[in-house]
DNA sequence: AGAAATACGTCAATATGGCTGACATAAACG
DNA sequence: CGTTTATGTCAGCCATATTGACGTATTTCT
């Protein structure tokens, strides 16, 4: 376990500027950067070698939580607009990871499945990244999972926290009502 | 205070998920998710009210961080092309938020530095950043800053752990020797 | 001194992922 | 039957990134 050297580390970054009180916090902006950063990059690489980018990567994320979805609950999500969807799901749909079905009481919807296709990348691409956090949750011990949703939780706009909580769990919902 | 409601919130969060161990962590990934897109949210809302988005912000940053900087040595942090940067550094020079040096050394080098404008800035966009990490970090209480710090390193590529913490050490550095 | 390497700038073409506005179609609703 | 809703699509624009080629000043090496 790398604990010593992290944990020196860390202890040296937050004591640098929790000296002072009411300076810019350069180091949490910076870590947070680069630990984003370095989080889609895992997804990156695999999305590029198939010809998909980002937008690919959350399209097929949120289709893959939410199956059944409607178009408009997708843009709502990703507040994009329909145009920009366009593109990004006919690419998903004609290489096969997505299909659509008219809705069973209304025909006009187009509601979102992942195809099995889709659901192997799906997977794959959350596993990649799941093993990220089992990483870093190892090197800083017990209970940092819990700190950890806490902490990214109350980073969430206020206003749009119970609209997360909400989407969250319909999620859960329906993963566990459709065991696929 | 708002604990309760993160507190049993983020119980039921992390309850949720932890059940199943070897499945997706997809409540971190999207809390990160959520998490970042709100925390560039702050800063977007400035910059593109004068016309800047965030490629401006990320050269602005780390220029303010670190005076002097080299063209080369910004292109290796950023993991972009000079022609990628020319554009959005020509903007920051033509509107006053950034200057060009030669070296005193080598003449070759253009060594960048922010205006009084550009530091105003600057640091508009990381007090606004740090008020959302104080607020988020007040919510969860003792020690929490110093879990996060350690969290988010951890969660930093092994491989550019070294890189990441020199680079800041350095920022530390200067921005203790040169209090403007 | 002259050649090569370096630091930087720039022109041109291209890709991606957003945007707005306008318009079309099918289905539901009143 | 007329209106609203859910979705799709065409056309054009913007921001940010890419690669490749070339130019120019300056330093470094032989």
């Amino acid at each position: 376990m790398a604990d010593i050297n992290v944990s020196t580390l860390s202890a040296r970054l937050s004591q640098a500027k929790a000296s002072s009180p009411e300076g810019p916090a350069y180091d949490l902006i910076e870590l947070l950067f680069f630990a984003y950063r370095d989080f889609i990059g895992d997804a990156d690489e695999i999305l590029s070698r198939i010809g998909f980018g980002r937008a690919h990567h959350r399209v097929l994320h949120f289709v893959h939580r939410h199956p059944g979805m409607r178009v408009a609950d997708l843009l709502d999500v990703l507040k994009i607009t329909k145009q920009s969807l366009g593109r990004v799901l006919r690419e998903l749909i004609d290489n096969g990871y997505v299909v659509q079905r008219a809705g069973p009481a209304d025909r006009r919807q187009r509601l979102l499945y992942t195809t099995a296709k889709g659901e192997t990348l799906a997977l794959e691409l959350a596993l990649l990244q799941t093993r990220r956090f089992a990483r870093a949750l190892n090197e800083c011990g017990e209970g940092a999972r819990a700190e950890a949703c806490r902490f990214l939780f109350a980073m969430i706009e206020p206003s749009a926290r119970a609209e997360v909580e909400a989407l969250m769990a319909r999620a859960d919902q329906r993963t566990k009502g459709r065991p696929r």
